[in-house]
DNA sequence: GTCCTCCATGTAATCGATTTCATGAGAGTA
DNA sequence: TACTCTCATGAAATCGATTACATGGAGGAC
């Protein structure tokens, strides 16, 4: 493969100024620059980052850790930070953790090796010494989704806290009272977040949960479909059931599925994240949308701040409450609001 | 950042040793082993992979450009190609072309530059300059579920002919006689090749295909939904409309509820690729289903053949038909198969 | 004509690892 | 004791770029 140096002698000048060409350093001929540009193409110069790296100390690339690759929700994140960091000229490394602490700490590892400029995780455990020593280094960092308390690290990520109190009100109006929740990890900001905000709705309702409706799952379909299980086989099964994301809600359809029951007569359901496809079951699911796409921006604009040297806050963005029919019928005027909840559905597929 | 230098230092010992202990070279004494890995520690060294690759020649890294991140077919097929990478020691690193080419070709100019040892890629195009020139070159490539026809690179893929078939031969036996099929680009082979077999298909049966009711979608779910649109209008529509990959028959259900009809009673729907929630629509979809994770896994072992010398063959696989309620019920003994047919949407799920 | 300035270009050090070749200590043998 | 052989370790070149500093030629002022 071609280097700078021959580039140079094919052009009849130095590696500086083959260098300056690249760089687009002004101090350069626009006669030698042209020179030097046909002999690039001539011998399909392609300039080498790893070389250009090690002297430069940066690698114009940003690394992200993700929890689940196949969690949709989760690749909207990764679409959206890709986006916003190829428009500031910057290369996105995705790392999928698959929910796992030592396949996270492994790309983490990785990823610092291979000096990337920033991380973007979504921590999958409390915290592990790798996590830890990376804040106590100093090195350019952001939790993103999820957040590990305790560490001085700014996070981005979407509160539910009010959406489902708003979907805890919608459920006690349809009449129910017996409502369970599967929630994520208690190791999980985001598990332990939606378990808080959930119990206090149901308080506040005036609900009473019994412990054995409120389950921890591990936000995978696998998951879901356990839990649905057991809460259906409990002497008095709840009326309904609340997952506390996209996958452990499929999880649980494969579950009612299998069973041949019926939603929301026999028994309702919702979900915390909402993805393009809850529109088309039967019936449509109630979901809490979360501001995925605009997560994954936020995320790149704090981490750039970071890398030019201020230190930007936290980012918290609300989530919205999306009612579709899995709860049971709203009775009132809502023919026009179901067209406007598709629309949402579909917002950041076009 | 602790370099090579400085672990040398504490540990009284040369640079050189420090290399050999990273690189487990058995020339070294036990007790200078355990020396300098305590330095490391101490230091908290993180060895620079950007220095070891312009040594080494090697990044142990691979580039994949898949069509498009939002489309799970390929997050699946992106999972597996991981999984597969990390067991051999190596990492992926992603770039998602979005279905256009010049985000593809921006991609693989960036790995490139990066000098990843390998290059998969799911060609979004027919061939572009660039794409050719990496094959003049003979740089370690592999086409991942499409191919560019004269080119000499291997591929891995999965053919749908016998599929497309068989759904053609089902839609035929449920009474079905006007079919359309929303292909994907000409421009893609797997566009051309499904268009191809479903022609062919509909020949065999004896199913007649004006020409307006084949159309040229972009594998995006707003497309699928503007040509099932332009199908309902038509003068005589379709009783059947099959998509030519998943996110086209998602944008197909959006226009179909829009619309407020009934599958399959108004309006028949099959899909190419399998997605998890097919089994959860209602009614759930018939669709054609490709060994995805398959693919991916057997990408990698052909990359990684290419990298130790050998020149591999291409690998085709088939997809399958899985029956399921949106072209019709079917009439015969069928409740068993349809609980199969959910365990085979889930499958790669667990 | 001489000197100074400006500016395009070149020379060489550098980034942090790997790797070849040299070296010197210690064991073994006569 | 002297010599050879082995083997752990060290010194220095190298990978391909960037960049501080040096250089030399053209042009302007006197």
């Amino acid at each position: 493969m071609a280097r700078i140096k021959d580039v140079a002698a094919h052009a009849g000048v130095s590696v500086a100024t083959v260098s300056r060409v690249l760089n687009d350093n002004p101090s350069v001929t626009e006669e030698t620059r042209t020179r030097v540009y046909a002999a690039m193409t001539a011998l399909n110069y392609v300039p080498n980052a790893v070389a250009r790296s090690l002297r430069t100390e940066a690698t114009r690339t940003l690394g992200l850790v993700i929890g689940d690759i196949l969690n949709p929700f989760f690749t909207e994140l990764a679409r959206a930070v890709e986006d916003e960091a190829r428009a500031a000229g910057y290369t996105v490394v995705i790392g999928n953790a698959d929910e796992r602490a030592d396949q996270q700490d492994h790309y983490v590892r990785t990823l610092l090796e291979q000096r990337v400029d920033g991380l973007l995780i979504c921590p999958t455990a409390e915290v592990t010494p790798l996590i830890e020593e990376v804040t106590r280094n100093g090195r350019p960092l952001v939790f993103l989704d999820r957040t590990i308390p305790g560490l001085e690290v700014p996070s981005v990520r979407a509160d539910g806290t009010r959406a489902i109190g708003e979907l805890i009100r919608h459920l006690r109006d349809l009449g129910h009272r017996r409502v369970a929740f599967v929630s994520g990890p208690g190791t999980l900001s985001t598990g332990r977040e939606r378990t808080k905000a959930f119990l206090a709705a149901a308080a506040e309702n005036g609900l009473t949960v019994p412990p054995e409706y409120v389950r921890v799952g591990d936000f995978r379909a696998g998951s879901g479909q356990a839990h649905t299980s057991a809460l259906l086989d409990l002497p008095e099964p709840p009326e309904v059931i609340f997952l506390g994301d996209n996958l452990m809600a499929l999880g649980a359809l494969d579950e009612i599925r299998k069973r041949g029951l019926r939603i929301p007569a026999d028994i309702a359901l919702a979900s915390f994240d909402d993805v393009p496809w809850f529109a088309h079951t039967h019936p449509p699911i109630t979901a809490i949308a979360q501001p995925t796409a605009e997560l994954g921006r936020r995320a790149v604009r704090v981490i750039l701040d970071i890398l030019h040297g201020s230190t930007p806050d936290s980012v918290v963005l609300p989530a919205v409450l999306v009612v579709r029919e899995s709860c049971g019928e709203v009775t009132r005027d809502r023919s026009r609001e179901g067209g406007d909840e598709a629309d949402t559905a579909g917002r950041d597929r076009s």
